[in-house]
DNA sequence: TCCCATTTGTCTGATATCGCACAGTTTATT
DNA sequence: AATAAACTGTGCGATATCAGACAAATGGGA
């Protein structure tokens, strides 16, 4: 972000400490503060009638909350919460968040190339979601989370996985044990340890890729804050 | 939209007759060309590397195929082509649509309220591939189709279906024969007919809804142009 | 009118995943 | 140290859907 635009938002922006779990955007009720992480990974979760969940996105230090904000709407039907936890959040008001985007154009772009590339990853799973196994499906998510986290940890139980890739509790356990395998990575109770990302990538195929390279494409010049 | 926002994109405007399948958005090239369909149904299709493809939005009238550009990148991983024939759609370069959105506020908080339903829509549809049997969600996807066509009869063959659904085409035709056993629908060839929307919108569930529900609230009441 | 390409109807077995249950293990609590 | 809670390992029948084949029907073009 350029100095100018970030002297234009820095009055207005604060820092806050993000708690486990911590609800970022609440479904169906009037968005006030949008979040910037610093760390850690935020999940984008429809809820249906019957309670399920569904992640239908995931960002981290690359990305925000703000997304309906910036494209007119004042809520969205979709949850937003802390999965893996990360320290804390730059906060902003989204009307001034808002004033700041409408009065910048090199700001503007900047949050929308951001929404583009996350409206990929949600195409993206869409495909996933079709057509992949298990397998594929748990790798390409592993790989999201590693790219948005430090180190090769990733503090997760198989309750929550099961629910962010769609499938059985059983079925993730089940697939971890085959991950790990191959050598891709070690379980361990509430982690996984990634241990060759290269033999993730082979067992994701082409799940994972096209939201990573839209990344590179369109943000990643202006400034690094994703893995890569 | 504003008489005042017309009169900046008018001079720019066009009018193209669509052909049968035509592409509208190519994946991987410039985008050069934006189109707003004066009727029929386009379709926004991921293309994976083995050739396999999978739906994860359309639009009609309502709708345009500039959301990459308008968020900021010439181009895009998903092909965009007519799948139900329309007559025509509205043109314009996107160089100039870019202009006039930068130039408008208020066109560009129109165009973007609707880059958010389609998104909420491509949300939807993970949900879906995740969790719904073929029956629902064929349902939904027929209910998203008649929401964007005149009259009740819905040009397709089940073929084509299937990968809009991402099933196999002969669980189309079985599925098709269950709806049509409902009475919701009537299948001949190269048609389905809707006989019963309220039946069809019993079968989709909560599957359907959440995109609609967000576009009758952040965009109807500013030009109707979708049924309901 | 006839032919041929397209579309639809209907089978078949194979299989990935579900849905659930329950036992074993690890961590937190007191 | 004892107990409870959370998490993981594993098993098994049920089932939706796949994957593919083939025949029947339809409709447009020669």
């Amino acid at each position: 972000m350029s100095d100018d635009d970030w002297s234009k938002l820095a009055p207005f922006v604060s820092r806050s400490e993000l708690g486990h779990r911590q609800l970022l955007v609440a479904a169906n009720s009037p968005i006030e503060i949008i979040y910037f992480l610093e760390g850690g990974i935020a999940s984008v979760v429809a809820r249906n009638d019957s309670g399920e969940q569904t992640e239908v996105g995931i960002f981290g230090r690359e990305g925000f909350s703000a997304a309906p904000v910036l494209l007119g709407n004042a809520q969205t039907p979709h949850d937003t919460f802390m999965q893996v936890d990360g320290g804390a959040a730059l906060t902003i008001d989204a009307a001034h968040l808002r004033e700041a985007v409408n009065a910048s154009r090199t700001l503007r772009d900047l949050l929308l190339r951001y929404i583009n590339t996350f409206m990929i990853q949600t195409a993206s799973s869409v495909v996933s979601n079709a057509h992949h196994s298990i397998e594929t499906r748990l790798a390409r998510w592993l790989l999201m989370c590693h790219d948005r986290t430090d180190g090769d940890d990733i503090f997760l139980t198989h309750e929550f996985m099961a629910m962010m890739i769609a499938a059985q509790r059983s079925g993730v356990t089940l697939t971890l044990h085959v991950l790990e395998g191959y050598g891709a990575i070690k379980s361990s109770r509430g982690k996984v340890t990634v241990k060759d990302r290269s033999l993730l990538e082979k067992a994701a195929g082409d799940s994972y890729g096209p939201p990573e390279a839209c990344y590179r494409e369109t943000i990643a010049p202006f400034g690094k804050s994703i893995r890569n």
